[in-house]
RNA sequence: GGCGUGGUAGCUCAGUUGGUUAGAGCGUCGGAUUCAUAACCCGGAGGUCACGAGUUCAACUCUCGUCCACGCUACCA
């Protein structure tokens, strides 16, 4: 869309079950805020839109884990997000929470418009129910074995030891994992938005509108989704955390949450327009307005498909016109994982780093996965730090003013005959406004940033060229000239950093004494942004150097994270023996002949083994795990060189292999052909 | 398995509708310089453009196949 009369920009709402990582903020929160600020600075009118997305069934279920309410839950990592984000630049014009009555409201109002125009299909399916918490299981909430590797606590969406994704309805032995009960089937009512409904349209509208000015991976996806067929979604759930469906017979059912949750954009914004006195409807209604979200790969089909669709069935809402979805970000060659904890977390860099905001924006947009996955590493965090704002940008300015002071009392000199180099060095910067500009409007972030960053490179390359400390001793007219050049290169960064580097840039305006009302139309009008005379601040290192140590430090404490998060999961391997020692160990096969609880014990039994060459007694500890009925007949591994020791009174001779983890003891299985008496080895 | 996106110098990435010796930054090696946070500036080396076929006068760019990474999706004997 061209010439648009606003804007309203999205950022994706982050899921309140923890807190923001460097892959949020690569993917999603940097480009967004660039792209908002840049257009603010443009004059335009724009409103840079988030907030937390708080229903759904994985805070529910985090909640039940750590025994709080879910509120509890989203009110902590709502509060954490907020400031974070807050401390770390990216600034929005309002983050709400679809908590919050305004977000009930207007997503309980969408529904009901929705129902009321007939756009739903009502079904009912067989779902699976827990009879004792009187509910329906979402499939996250049912564990069992599964019935491909025999992982006993696959979930009831996806096994996570061998990686199938199910159906809780497969599950060998399922559980609620609300109350431990079996659960039993039963129908229950939903309501479906039949997303098939809308393939022409999506043919339209993305296959041949968007052809060319979405991004390869987006419209690729999207390509693929229609291609496929849409099946229609069922846009309500079976939970008691929510937004209620807004009918009659509905209870104990809520909007699910990826319902909800776009909605969001629109509830926030109409708190935002309360607040400032505006109209919301103008930034969602009205046709010259540009619509952009931002969001991660994940994404996609919600924004380009899903939402859109929800959007054109209401009728009275624009369309987004660009989702400029990012791909993933890696960290030091491997994936983000929350539960390994493998991420470099905001709130922590904000301890670890204060005053390196901007570095770390910087890096992330210098590496964005705008295309491809991408991976980050702390090597290259340190030298792009080092080398690229320290060396080339920080290094340019601080020349920059310290040759102002030394030679013409921080006072911009006047200029005088310029010659060819200083004329293409004054084209050349007004040449930039435009180039950063084209770039970041049509969401290349990174090389946007890159070319601001060749101005600094094009500034010192003109001080090495033109040498004023060399023409202060014959030719101070031609000082005077270099100086004044350089120091409006130096204000054009200061202008043109702003959507990147904003902490960074407002401290340069602070050494420039540049006004704060001078923006980005300013520089393509005019060539002079620090008119003659003017008195600049005195030099102040706008990054500083981070050193191997640091760096090692960060590296050091991911792999400790790793460690101990492995070191609960698995039990460190005993010490080494030699051949010799386990030689000495007489593993035997017996046969449970019977069995009986030992008196005064809760856990022991007393039972009697066939050995296959004699019938022993071997007090084990299994009365918690095993019936008394279940064992006699059992095939069992017997240690049969253990010295003979007296437990509870009784002589117990041998001992019983049995597998332990966190779920308790477990009888080692023995072939059906194995015969009492053979030989383990 | 199907679909999507990507696979270009040691590293991170550009490469416009197929057209002369494939580009940038970092790293590396050499030079120059001192205003500057040993920073800046100049130059060199470094690539069978994942692999194999095909179309074409000409292919990193188009077609087909294979391999790898990531994502989406489906699980049938």
């Amino acid at each position: 869309m061209n010439n648009p009369k606003r804007y309203t920009i999205t950022a994706a709402l982050p899921y309140t079950n923890g807190p923001i990582h460097i892959g949020h903020l690569s993917g999603v929160y940097i480009p967004a805020d660039i792209y908002a600020r840049y257009l603010k600075l443009k004059d335009k009118d724009v409103i840079f839109i988030c907030g937390s997305d708080e229903h759904g069934v994985p805070i529910k279920l985090k909640a039940d884990k750590e025994g709080v309410t879910p509120k509890e839950i989203v009110d902590r990592y709502h509060e954490m997000i907020k400031s974070s984000f807050d401390r770390f630049g990216i600034h929005f014009d309002h983050y709400s929470r679809t908590t919050n009555p305004t977000h009930n409201s207007t997503a309980s109002d969408f529904f009901k418009k929705l129902h009321d125009k007939d756009k739903f299909i009502e079904k009912e399916t067989e779902q699976l129910y827990d009879p004792e918490a009187k509910q329906f299981l979402a499939d996250r909430f049912v564990e069992g074995t599964c019935p491909k590797c025999g992982y006993e606590e696959a979930y009831g969406d996806q096994c996570e030891n061998c990686g199938t994704s199910l159906s809780s309805q497969e599950l060998i032995n399922p559980k609620s994992k609300i109350s431990g009960s079996k659960p039993v089937k039963k129908t229950t009512k939903h309501w479906f938005l039949p997303l098939d409904q809308y393939e022409d349209w999506l043919n339209e509208w993305i296959i041949k509108d968007h052809k060319n000015d979405w991004k390869p991976n987006v419209y690729g996806q999207c390509k693929s989704w229609i291609d496929e067929g849409l099946q229609p979604r069922a846009v309500t759930r079976d939970l008691d955390w929510g937004i209620q469906v807004p009918l009659e017979n509905a209870e104990g059912k809520v909007l699910y949450v990826w319902f909800d949750a776009p909605i969001g954009y629109i509830s926030s914004t109409k708190e935002w327009a309360e607040a400032n006195n505006k109209n919301w409807k103008e930034y969602w209604k009205d046709e010259d307005t540009k619509l952009v979200h931002f969001i991660g790969k994940d994404n996609i089909v919600f924004h380009c498909i899903i939402f859109p669709i929800m959007l054109k069935a209401e009728g009275s809402f624009i369309l987004p016109d660009n989702v400029p979805a990012n791909e993933f970000l890696n960290l030091e060659g491997r994936k983000l994982s929350t539960s390994k904890n493998w991420a470099v977390w905001l709130h922590e860099y904000l301890e670890e780093f204060p005053g390196k905001e901007d570095v770390l924006r910087y890096v992330l947009t210098a590496n964005a996965p705008e295309t491809k996955d991408n991976d980050f590493t702390w090597k290259d965090f340190q030298a792009r730090n080092n080398n690229e704002l320290v060396a080339i940008v920080g290094n340019f300015i601080n020349r920059v003013t310290v040759l102002t002071h030394k030679y013409f009392q921080g006072h911009v000199p006047e200029y005088k005959d310029l010659d060819e180099a200083s004329i293409k060095a004054l084209q050349l910067l007004n040449q930039h406004p435009d180039k950063i500009g084209d770039k970041i409007e049509t969401y290349k972030f990174r090389e946007a940033q890159n070319i601001w960053l060749s101005l600094a490179r094009a500034g010192n390359k003109y001080l090495a060229e033109k040498e004023p400390w060399k023409s202060i001793k014959t030719n101070e007219q031609e000082t005077k000239n270099t100086l004044y050049i350089a120091l409006q290169i130096s204000a054009a960064l200061a202008v043109l950093g702003r959507p990147f580097l904003p902490i960074t840039c407002k401290k340069l305006y602070d050494i420039l004494k540049l006004d704060d009302g001078i923006t980005w139309n300013d520089i393509t009008d005019k060539a002079e942004y620090l008119p003659v005379g003017h008195g600049i601040g005195q030099s102040v290192h706008l990054f500083t150097k981070i050193d191997d140590k640091t760096i090692q430090k960060q590296q050091d404490k991911l792999f400790q994270n790793t460690d101990d998060k492995e070191r609960i999961d698995h039990k460190p391997v005993k010490k080494a023996i030699d051949f010799n020692d386990f030689q000495k160990l007489d593993i035997r096969v017996g046969s449970i002949l019977s069995a009986k609880q030992v008196k005064g014990s809760e856990k022991l039994l007393e039972l009697k083994v066939d050995m296959g060459f004699e019938k022993r007694t071997i007090v084990s500890g299994m009365a918690k795990h095993y019936r008394l009925d279940q064992l006699p007949g059992k095939s069992v591994l017997v240690v049969a060189n253990l010295e003979p020791k007296k437990i509870m009174g009784i002589k117990s001779n041998g001992m019983i292999l049995m597998a332990e983890n966190a779920e308790g003891l477990s009888l080692v299985n023995v072939p059906e052909n194995a015969k009492p008496g053979d030989i383990v080895n």
